[in-house]
This record gives structure tokens, C-alpha cells and sequence, in this order.
DNA sequence: CGAAGATTTGACACGGTTCAAAACGTGTGG
DNA sequence: CCACACGTTTTGAACCGTGTCAAATCTTCG
């Protein structure tokens, strides 16, 4: 497992031999906290101190390693900033991206202690590690996270059906359409008094290969679809990695079959 | 939701008025408990005497609905009998399923409350129900409980990217060769005196349609794929439903596309 | 026995893959 | 800053696995 130094940034004040890094850790569990959706939700000051105390913060470069398939799980991860994919492979190289985890998901449960499935960085990624006893002695003492950890899952679990679906029975129009609007959703800071982007931009950080193998589809094919939709003027790219969806209405309804063309 | 009498079955003594009902529950619990592999493992005489108590045995002829996608999620189910379809549909009427749920599994889960799937019974089901306020009282009170259902949440988790993995990446024959091989291991008595049956018997109580929906084909290609098998002698068909596996080496291959033909 | 549903088989069509090549970006060194 | 090279994306043309449509056969059960 590749393993980059931990990044000295942020160092603010405080220069206290042994408690700098914990007091940092602090701050950030603090932080992230605040960010709703996360495991580390209302659990408490204590709780946070002791997540804090045994988890290391880490970023890791774009095509990091994070778990491989079949590897005893000895770490668990929280992942604060960037994108990871998960995916499973075939003996001969054939690969299905399982998920995209970004800011707020968790990552490496595993069965019977193993890993059952491959994780990599998409870009650069920051998460928090924990190391699993130390991760399962924190699940018996806080029943909060425990609580958090359980809704999570419920929630992945939920999402994996619905990419079941998309897998077995949608079209690659109608796969393109679900996944561009699936990539709007993340990290949305919870504004009031901003109302819903009328034009919602999709954040797509990872390659074609990565979209094809998430969609079941080949490179070519996506791209085809993408090129399609432009045309149609139903999407545009604007920056890099960055597609702004002009019409969401319409894509939502090839999304769920519910269109002629 | 259909809801059929009790089965009176299994009254050997014991006339108490009001016990009566809770006694054979727990009978049931006792029995369940020795089944490895359920949610009910491990939570101690006191923790099967309350999950007794507050649950009710029911059961469900085959084509019943358990739970429709988007209703209230109210139930919460432990199957100790028959196998249960989970699925998803668009509106067209398209549909996959999910995934079977035979004995020993749980069901019920929601995300927000509200049920992400829709589940019928395939063939005659016998589960124990739960309200589902009760039931969170329960994981509340019983620790281990709360850790069995983590641990089967984490396994339906790891068969979802399995089959995602066959949904987006396998063939036809690649998938309908997973499928017979999966449908194996249901309900095998662990016996350490009988090795593992050689030729072992593929459990299939569901239609066509069925299987066409869970491995996203069409019946039409299930139908042949199956056929070609038996042509090659890798599978024969014996009684109602059931398929033995004459070359589990050879379908293994074939399931990971390990095989030029 | 007869009817209704499920499964199997056949012929053909089509969406998506495969193979190939051009166009576009991106980073590097001069 | 440009030129080059390499990887990524886009586009094109032909092929093929699976879907579609249709009909025959098998099951199930009143």
C-alpha cells in the first residue's frame, strides 16, 4: 500500500511536542463534524477526541492504491477530500467500478477480513485512517458512530441497487444521462438562501475508461453518448472535468426511460 | 400486504393461555439461533426471549409483495423459509432484480424511512416480522444484535458489487454459469462427516422471468444459455426447479471467464 | 381432457463493441 | 515560447452478441 508522508500544512500555532498533531486532528474532526452526511456526526465532543487521537490524516496522490481485492483489511478510511473508486476485476483484466466514494463516505468494510473489492484514488485525496482494532474498539465505545455507520451503509447498499439497475437494464444513453446527473449531487454546501442551480455542474474528475467501466460500457461508447448530448444541446463542458448540464429536466427524464428518442 | 394465519404447527405441549404464542416463538428463536449466519446469533436466551416477544411468525404464499419501493418503511423481516425477491424498476416497467433473500437473511431496511426497493415472495415464505420501532428499540438494547446486522449488511454490500461486476462485465454464459454456481450454497446443513457433494444441486424455485431480471438478460437468452450447458453436459436438469451441476470445475471457469469457448 | 401459462427454439434486427485512425490536450525539453 | 511526444478523447466503419418478434412445445392444474 502506497503511503505518502503525512502533509505538514496547516500548521498554524501551537507547538506543543505531543499534542500538536492530535490538537490538528481535533480541529479537523471538528470541522468535518459540522459537514452533515458524515460518520462522524453528533457524537460528541469525547467522541470526536477519540476519533481524533486514533486517526491519522493522509493525502494521497491520483492513482493511489488504497486497498486491493483479496488483501487482509487492516485499515478503514474516511476520505475528507477527493474521489476514490472501488471497483472488481476478472482474471482477465475486465473491470467494474463498483462506486465513487467522495468527501464524507467511508471506506474498507470488510468480509470475514478481508477486503472484497480494490479502491483507488481518482485525484488527490485526503482521508482519515484508522487502524482496524482501533477502529473497532471506537465502534463498541461510541454507539453514535456505530448508529452513523449503519445508516451509511444502508445508504451505499441503497445506492448499489440503483447502479444494479442501471447496469442490467438501461440503455447507454440512459446510463450517460444517470450518471451526469449523479455527479452533481456531491459536496453541496448546504445554502439556504442560494435556491438549486438551475444549471447544475457535474463534477467528472475520472477518465473515460473509469466512466466506461463504472457504466458497464466501452470508452468509445460513452464518448459517442457525450458527443451526442452535446449536440443536443443538452450539455456543455465548460472547464476541465467539469460538465454543466444546460437542461436537467430533460436528462432526468432519458435517465429514467420516460423519453421517445 | 398479504398476511396469512400462523401456522399452528409444532404444538407439542404446554397449554398456557397467554404464553402460548410467545413460547412457540421462542422455540422457533432457539432453533433459529443454532443456524449460523442469521441476525439472531449470539444475543443470549434474554435477547431471543425479547426478539420473541416482539416479533410475529407469518406465512406469505408465493407472488406476495413484502414491501413496495417508496412506501413507509413499517417491517422490518427475518426469512426462515422460501426465498424472496428484492428489485427495482423504471417506470416503463423495466425491472432488475436485486437480489434472492433465502433463509437466514433480513429485510427491511430503509434509507429516510422510506423502503428503496420493492420485494415478493418467489415461492411460499415463512419469516418473522418485526414492527420497526420495536426493532430499533432491539438494536438499541442488544449490542450484538446491532453487530450481526452490521455484518450481514457488510455481506449484501459485497454480493451488490459481485453483481455489478456480472451485471456490467460478464456475458450471457458468463452470467447464467455465476448464477447456477451461486445458487448453491443456500441452506447446505453444515455436516463435517459428508464432504462436499461433487455434483452439487443448483436451487432455482424462480421463473424465467426472473432470472432474466436478476442477471439483466432477456428469458429468450437465459433459455438458450441453460439449454447450451445441458447440450454440453456441464448441467442436466432433474426434478422441478432444481439443476445439477455435472462440471462444477468447468462452470467455475466459465463463470470468470476463464474459458475460450 | 383442455386451457393458460411457462419454456424452448428459430429467424432476423439492432445497439453497442471492436478495430482503426484522426484530433485534441498536456507536459517536457530545447 | 515553440516543438515534440505521449496519452486521452473523438470519430468512423464493420461486426457480433443479445434483443425482438413469432411460433412450437412443454407444464401445470382445474
Amino acid at each position: 500500500m502506497p503511503q505518502t508522508p503525512p502533509s505538514p500544512s496547516q500548521h498554524t500555532a501551537g507547538r506543543q511536542m505531543r499534542h500538536e498533531r492530535t490538537e490538528g486532528d481535533l480541529q479537523h474532526c471538528l470541522l468535518c463534524d459540522r459537514n452533515s452526511g458524515g460518520l462522524c456526526n453528533r457524537i460528541g465532543r469525547d467522541g470526536l477526541e477519540a476519533l481524533a487521537s486514533s486517526s491519522r490524516r493522509l493525502v494521497l496522490p491520483p492513482g493511489s492504491t488504497m486497498v486491493e481485492e483479496g488483501q487482509a483489511a487492516e485499515s478503514f478510511f474516511n476520505i475528507t477530500r477527493g474521489t476514490v473508486k472501488l471497483f472488481k476485476s476478472l482474471p482477465d483484466g475486465r473491470r467494474q467500478i463498483t462506486g465513487f466514494a467522495d468527501p464524507g463516505q467511508f471506506l474498507g468494510l470488510s468480509r470475514a477480513g478481508l477486503y472484497a473489492f480494490g479502491a483507488e484514488t481518482v485525484d488527490t485525496v485526503h482521508v482519515c485512517r484508522f487502524q482496524r482494532p482501533q477502529f473497532e474498539a471506537l465502534l463498541n465505545d461510541l454507539p453514535h458512530l456505530k448508529r452513523n455507520l449503519l445508516t451509511a451503509i444502508t445508504d451505499r447498499l441503497a445506492e448499489a441497487q440503483e447502479q444494479m439497475l442501471l447496469l442490467g437494464r438501461k440503455t447507454a444513453r440512459e446510463k450517460v444521462a444517470s450518471f451526469l446527473l449523479g455527479r452533481t449531487q456531491t459536496e453541496q454546501p448546504p445554502s439556504d438562501d442560494t435556491p438549486p442551480d438551475p444549471t447544475p455542474v457535474a463534477s467528472v474528475p475520472m477518465t473515460r475508461v473509469d466512466i466506461a467501466d463504472y457504466l458497464g460500457l466501452t470508452i468509445e461508447t460513452v464518448s459517442r453518448t457525450i458527443s451526442a448530448l452535446r449536440r443536443e444541446k443538452l450539455i456543455t463542458s465548460t472547464e476541465n472535468h467539469c460538465i454543466r448540464i444546460l437542461s436537467p429536466d430533460a436528462l432526468r427524464q432519458i435517465a429514467t426511460g420516460q423519453t421517445a428518442g
